[in-house]
DNA sequence: TAGATTGTTAATCGATTAACAATC
DNA sequence: TAGATTGTTAATCGATTAACAATC
């Protein structure tokens, strides 16, 4: 089975399982667990992979180096997904992850700045691997404009807007200059944009609660390195 | 005050402080906290630049929407860096983050895959206002071997081994894919490499307490957009 | 000295783990 | 039925916030 068979599994169902709360409304779920949401949907597609059709929170949890009981803490916020007994069916919790993190939503995406890092970006296979495509990028070099990176056309930014608005784009992935970050948010705000992947750096000010801001901070991940690194070097002068 | 100076900012003194624990064996300090030491360390390079030179924890915390006592707490895991009645003085503190991070350790760097995630990161300007030093890149394309990244040389992955051996190197960038991931951490790591900063979306089996791994899963980030924008949507649905 | 603000302890809150009854 | 494993409650642990004495 390749990567693109595994994105299509979407709402396969079983007679097993003490009932299911997706299409219910949806209690508050911490943020720490929907943070692990994407570890699980990695490990459950790379189990599938793997020609496994079942799996119990036990043995789940040696693989993924957490406890049982998290993982059945963790899967309970969005409903019962296994069986006592049993344990889990591994496409079945797959669908449902899948379902709940929205790979099956269609969500469209700009990319906002051809540089480097928005080139790279759209060149990764992670967005079609969960089901968001990239449909167009945006930038003010005129020698970028009308050209394409991976297929995708690279648009002028006086376009932004009208494009947003008349192409339905949910999310916009913000690629440019930190200077520009907080203007261009309140554009595509205005453009109907409800979703901003945000690599520039600068946190954005957003106080509506209907759009959802992700910071991207790799120089913060490098600190936290750096830090370790550090610290152990610092340990070892000491001995 | 342009860029590059704030980086040297290093060792200010001042007579003022309670005492300074810097130089002292340190204390064990929860991932929570360390995990935000970067964003303190980037908010107040911005007041060094805007030239605020003293800030109260209150006037902090409202900048960065945390709370004064979270701020206290999390700095005095590391000594007492202000003074009572005062706060703290911008500049001293930024050094002494600067150090607890290790932003003066002239940390060396090589980023193995030169590909275009491998390419976007070399020339962003990241490392140096990190402190880190991208000495070379590596890869397997002989039409990329010799040429160069922003000034930094791509090598054979051949030579990788010897290379970190005779460069002592401490850090190494992951941006291969991710099926090479665990072999070319084993030849780092018998290299002498301690850091490794792992972009391959696999997750690395490490055992080593003196070596540390640090996972970016972008796609992860992704998806917690995805499921905060299909979660709005299924509110929407609801009313 | 009076005012301000830290450093630090105590109280609260939330997240993780353990335990076990329910049940397949 | 007996065994296995979930779903869920209770116990523990850790992190955040509040409060205030210390002190500049």
């Amino acid at each position: 089975m390749n990567n693109d068979e595994l994105e299509i599994i979407g709402d396969i169902h079983q007679n097993l399982g003490t009932g299911d709360n997706a299409s219910s409304p949806r209690a508050y779920v911490s943020p720490a667990v929907i943070k692990r949401l994407p570890r699980y949907f990695r490990y459950l597609r790379e189990l599938i992979r793997n020609g496994k059709m079942r799996i119990s929170s036990g043995e789940l949890s040696k693989i993924m180096n957490v406890t049982a009981s998290q993982i059945r803490q963790d899967l309970n916020c969005f409903g019962g997904f296994g069986q006592q007994g049993y344990g889990y069916n591994v496409k079945y919790l797959y669908a449902k992850i899948s379902e709940i993190l929205g790979v099956n939503c269609n969500f469209r995406a700009i990319i906002v700045g051809a540089g480097n890092l928005g080139r790279a970006l759209v060149r990764n296979p992670m967005f079609t691997k969960r089901g968001v495509s990239t449909v167009a990028m945006f930038d003010i070099d005129e020698n970028l404009i009308g050209g394409t990176v991976a297929g995708v056309t690279v648009h002028s930014m006086d376009e932004l807007e009208n494009f947003c608005k008349e192409n339905s784009i949910d999310i916009a992935v913000l690629t440019l200059p930190k200077e520009c970050a907080q203007d261009t948010t309140e554009k595509l705000v205005r453009a109907g944009v409800c979703g901003i992947w945000n690599f520039t750096g600068k946190e954005l000010e957003m106080n509506r609660e209907d759009i959802k801001v992700v910071n991207v901070h790799l120089g913060d991940s490098l600190m936290t390195l750096c830090y370790e690194l550090n610290l152990r070097r610092e340990k070892k002068e000491d001995n």
